[in-house]
Order: C-alpha cells, then structure tokens, then sequence
DNA sequence: TCATGAAGGTGGTCGGACCACTACGTGCGA
DNA sequence: TCGCACGTAGTGGTCCGACCACCTTCATGA
C-alpha cells in the first residue's frame, strides 16, 4: 500500500526531507526522540547507512542531536542551532563575498546596536563595560579579540531578537574575524577601535538609539572600507 | 599513552574539518573535482562509509556537490551556494521566531530596496514592472505568491549584494510566505499588498533612496505587526 | 568523419558485523 | 532500608565488502 514512491532524487536526500516533514508538520516535537537508525531506516524502507547519511546532515544543520549510546533527539530549534552553519559561509568566502558580508553584518550590527540602546538593562550593560575595560586592558591579540567578539555578542543579545544576534554570531565567527582583522590591526588601527568602541558604549549608556547606531555603523564601515581598498590593490 | 591523538569527536566529523579546512586554505579550488570516495577515505584513514557521510553533510551545506558517475565537486562557493540551507531555518521556525525572522527581513529588505533605488537598471526596472502587473493581473494566490517573490527577489538583486539577496531569498523561502501569507491574505489584505508594492515601485523608478527604504520597510512591517498580533491571541 | 556501443570508473545503496558509549536495573554490602 | 558498584541490554559509531546506476571515454565500424 506504501507503495507508488516518487523516484526524485536519492533515497538518502528523500529520508532528510520526510523527517524535516515530520519536524515541520509537529510530528516530532523539539527535544523529542526520534526512533533509532535502524527502526527508522525499516520505517522508510531504506538501509541503515542511508539513514545515516540523512541523520548527519541534518545533524550538521543544527536540526537534529545524535547521542552516542542514547538516541537522535530534535534540538531545541532555537535561532543558535539553526544558525550555526552560518559560520560556515563567513568561513569559506573570500575576495568581494567577504566585504558582501561586512555590508551585511553592518546592516544588521548597527541595527542590533540601536535597539540595545533602548533595551539594555544596567546588567547586560555592565558586562559590555566589563568587555570594553578587558579589551583596553591587554595587548594580546588572541585576548582583545576574544573580548571584541564578547563585546558584541552581549550588544547583539540585548537587542532582544536572538535571531539577529545567531546571525551576527556566524557573521563574526572567530576565524572570519581573524582572517580579516589580522591585517587591519597591524596597520595600528586599535587606537581607532577603541575610541569607536568607546562611543557605541556612551551611546548604549547614554539610551541613544540613533547616536548607537551611527556609531555601531562607522564601526563596521571602517573595516569594510578598508577591506575594500585592500581588494582593490 | 596515546601520541598525537586527536580523538576530539567523530572521525566523520573529523572529516568534515579536513576538507573544510581544505578548501579555506585553497588547497581544494571551487569547481575543483575532489578525489574519489574511496581514495578521500584511504587518505584520511577512515572507512569510505564514514567518509560518505561527511560528504553528504558538506553537500547538504552547499560546500560540495556529488554528481552520480562523475565525481564529487567543489561548488562555486557563490553566496546562494552556501545560504541555500537558510530556508531550512525559515521553514522550521515557529510562534516568536517568526516574527524575529521578519524583523530581520524588515531591516535587510529596507536596505535593499534603498540600494536597489540608486543602482537598478532600466532593464531591471523594467523586470520588475513586469511582475508588479502580473502579480495584480490574477486572483490565484500561487501565481501571486510567485510572482510576489520574484518581484522582492528582482529588486534585492539590483542591490548589487548577492550575499544579501540571499539571505532574503531564503527568509522568504516558498513554504514559509506560504505559511504566513495564506493567513494574512485571508484577511483581505490584497488591496493594502498593492498598495505598498506601488509604493516601492514608484520609489524606484523615481530613484528615491529613502523613499524606497521605507516603503520596504511599511510593507515587511505591516505583515510583521499581524504576525505578532496573530501570536497575541 | 561521425554515430555507436562496450568498458571502466564513480557515486549510490545495501546488509551485516563489531565497537564504544549510555542508560537502567539488579544485587551486593553497609 | 539505603546506596553504590557492576553487569547488561540497547543505541549510535565505524568498518567492510558487495552490487547497482550512471557517466565518461574511447575504440570500433559504417
């Protein structure tokens, strides 16, 4: 009766699109588990290493969570784990694609920024302080931009919209930054970022929506001006 | 006791890592066929099962592409490559997610259609104009929906950021305007549609910036505040 | 010269075997 | 009775070998 089975496509890219089905139509619930390897592959009448193949890529989209000696279990479906391949796409691009992103990441940064302005709470705002202080604290590279990432990471969470922040999260993945911030520092550009630094934090304290995103923009628009000019060299 | 052993995670996560890193490091060329499943497994010292799997997962990622007969490889690493599995994101997000989604569209598409106003061509324009009719011409919700996309899609395109056209396409990913859409237009909302989308037009063909950064911005909001209202009840 | 088809190579699928780890229940000892 | 160690079943992880489906290439012959 199962039969009349549309042959499209690879019986392993046909077992990834039933089970996202499942997951969309809310037959699988997030956290719930899903039967095993082999009783799924015998449900869709495929092999076990099929299924495998199907269940990793999923895996690799933040969808489902392989434990080993446990189950698969549907994740939380939350913007971080839906998101994380993002990092990917910053990873891989290079040339023009590169400054595309920065465009992109100004877009949304700036964005983020304006909103935390007007939604920061005295916590959140402390640890940006905290962030900011460390950074200007320490001439380790490594550090400064662990605490750079930090910094903004907790600008893009008080913006309240966990969507952007996963987004603006895979935008500055570390290798990503380190790639392009690599050459940018060295040109003595840190004196510049932290007077940059310094204004998107008066403007978060000071509750000023518009003056934190001017200043959240020029921020970014340095390094995409100057990853422009280094392309065009 | 054990040498060198980087036993952190899967070998076919292991794997994953290998040939990404491959790639960023410009040993692999997009377009560049890889080795064969077999010869990859023998070189990584993994089964060729294992190495399937982490084939399938940088496929599904849009890093690779298996072409049956041929060989596996390299994509064009172009932007719509790599942010193809963004739809997925808008198609398993539900309840507040959504919104945040369309807060993000809010901001990217408004920047778009403002780029798009200084920078569209008289043929583009025109491709748009095209879609606008069409779309105004019928009652049948698919067609309109399709040439709903095409219209925002055309306009995105004309930005001139592809990375950014692809985000939106993905944020507007058939099955999620599906989703949302279907309730929205119910509600009569079609002639409010044309209005707006007459607006972002006029916006454009008098090359008007601003003009047409906040038709764009009305018209993913007014969808945006009914979701919301919609999740309120 | 060009159509043809045979052959080899490649990804796709399958089934089974075994390993590594987890979860849970049993039973021992305190 | 309680607590903990241990064993055991079940699960994902890995490997192997075989075969199938498809593509590419090239020798063949009209």
């Amino acid at each position: 009766m199962d039969e009349a089975a549309p042959q499209k496509g690879t019986v392993t890219q046909r077992a990834i699109e039933r089970i996202k089905a499942m997951i969309a139509e809310g037959r699988l619930e997030p956290g719930e588990r899903l039967p095993t390897e082999r009783d799924l592959a015998a449900q869709l009448g495929i092999s076990r290493s099929s299924m495998r193949e199907a269940i990793r890529a999923l895996t690799v989209l933040g969808v489902l969570e392989a434990r080993h000696g446990s189950g698969i279990y549907v994740t939380a479906l939350e913007a971080g784990d839906l998101l994380e391949t993002f990092g990917v796409v910053a990873d891989l691009s290079r040339g023009p694609r590169l400054v595309e992103l920065l465009e992109v990441r100004r877009v949304l940064e700036s964005t983020a920024t304006a909103l935390a302005a007007a939604r920061i709470t005295p916590e959140q705002l402390a640890e940006v302080e905290k962030h900011l202080t460390a950074m200007n604290a320490t001439d380790d590279p490594e550090e400064i931009l662990a605490h750079d990432l930090a910094f903004h990471r907790e600008i893009a969470n008080a913006a309240g919209n966990e969507t952007m922040a996963a987004i603006l999260d895979g935008l500055s993945s570390r290798t990503f930054r380190a790639r392009v911030w690599r050459g940018y520092q060295e040109e003595g550009a840190f004196a510049r970022t932290r007077r940059e630094h310094a204004a998107i934090h008066r403007a978060l304290a000071a509750r000023d929506p518009e003056a934190a995103r001017a200043a959240a923009a020029a921020h970014v628009g340095e390094v995409e001006e100057w990853l422009r000019a280094q392309l065009g060299s």
